[in-house]
DNA sequence: CGTTGTGAAATGATTCACAGCT
DNA sequence: AGCTGTGAATCATTTCACAACG
């Protein structure tokens, strides 16, 4: 019977979960969104259409606006959105209205950046732990944090109630981390390798990938190439 | 007559201009083959099914046909695809065949790891000159590349014969930057700042922000959630 | 056999267009 | 007037399913 209610409007939202149904490219604009407020609302706008917010992202204005209803109504007709308003619902919706503590495996180059990278910090994400497997790196610190042994991972993630795996490590080492990372109960993981890392489903990976982007590009640039050599 | 013929099976990809209308999310793919068609052909398999390639890379084996289906018949019926074969026309396809001399603007933290990381050169991408605004960094030599003035970005572009600029800069600077490497004749932007960059759309413009990545995995991780606390 | 290449069907996303609110 | 929210229509992508081939 309970059962039986719930499937009928599961629409309710009883706590957070009405993403169950939202088209993945629509959850991708989501941060665009986010930061393109930020950016309104330093500015001192008060509110912003969906034409206005479709313009500086390259986006038609009806995307816009059917995006944000998947979430809910927070345009007012005539106005269009209270910027402060909408963006903190954003972060609300997004999850980043919380902090969200990282741990970062693999100091090397890529690592390193990150540990630097200031506008990390921003947005609750912080990196609480380093590790590595090179011992030579072991017990240096890098940008205020200690680097520790791979080994330390389990303790160190429960130590700081990590719920976000950075994978920064080479490639061929990359599978290994990622089953270590869900052994260890990390809720997501954002992979910088090359690798496709198979987790279950119910761990998100994103990638970031350098090698992939340039690549595209290449094919971008060569398919732009103008057809005439008459 | 002659057009004809070449409209009767274009196929027959006369130089490079097939991909006038392949799918934008095949298109993204086509990295994810190459890299696994690597793979193998480094572990010695002489062919690969469209299946194989699916399930190494979390797709269906329709999908794998119909994308490379884009660009011609490559496979034989009751085998599959030669690995070196495919790897070597894919090369071509993506244009990774050849060099993509690159200028890297911005030589902070994410410059730095750039300048360091070794995949990159792989593929044929390499970055034959750095621009600095700062007057601190102009001058100095990281990873054996001598950093220069942003002011001869110009003529080091024209020097090394540069098609890829590379943006990682701080925001407020990329779009000052993005127009810069227009003026100077590039041909396709790799952007890591989380700008939108605009410029004609004759240039090809690839994002790569870490900030995205986090958030929209905060929010897959929130979307996850499971909804019982009965 | 097993596997490709490919139309046809199904699914998914974007754009259109307009009623209704301010 | 200007703008949102949204069903309906269009467009794009993926999956299905199968004939043809080695």
């Amino acid at each position: 019977m309970q059962s039986m209610v719930a499937r009928a409007h599961c629409r309710t939202l009883g706590r957070m979960s009405i993403r169950s149904r939202v088209p993945r490219p629509a959850a991708r604009r989501l941060s665009l969104y986010l930061r393109e407020l930020m950016l309104r609302a330093r500015d001192g706008s008060a509110t912003i259409s969906s034409r206005q917010l479709g313009d500086a992202l390259g986006l038609t204005d009806a995307q816009v606006r059917k995006d944000l209803a998947h979430f809910g109504q927070f345009g007012q007709p005539g106005v269009g959105y209270r910027c402060i308003d909408l963006l903190e619902r954003l972060r609300t919706i997004m999850g980043v209205d919380r902090p969200w503590p990282c741990v970062l495996v693999g100091a090397g180059n890529i690592g390193r950046a990150l540990l630097a990278y200031r506008p990390f910090v921003h947005g609750g994400f912080e990196i609480k732990a380093v590790f590595e497997r090179s011992r030579e790196l072991v017990g240096t610190t890098i940008a205020g944090r200690k680097v520790r042994p791979i080994e330390d991972l389990a303790r160190g993630v429960a130590a700081v109630n990590a719920e976000i795996g950075i994978v920064a490590v080479p490639a061929e080492a990359a599978p290994a981390i990622a089953a270590m990372l869900v052994g260890v109960r990390i809720r997501g993981i954002l992979n910088f390798t090359p690798c496709r890392l198979d987790v279950p489903p119910s761990i998100p990976v994103r990638n970031v990938d350098v090698s992939v982007a340039l690549e595209q590009l290449a094919f971008d640039i060569s398919s732009m190439a103008a057809p005439d050599e008459s």
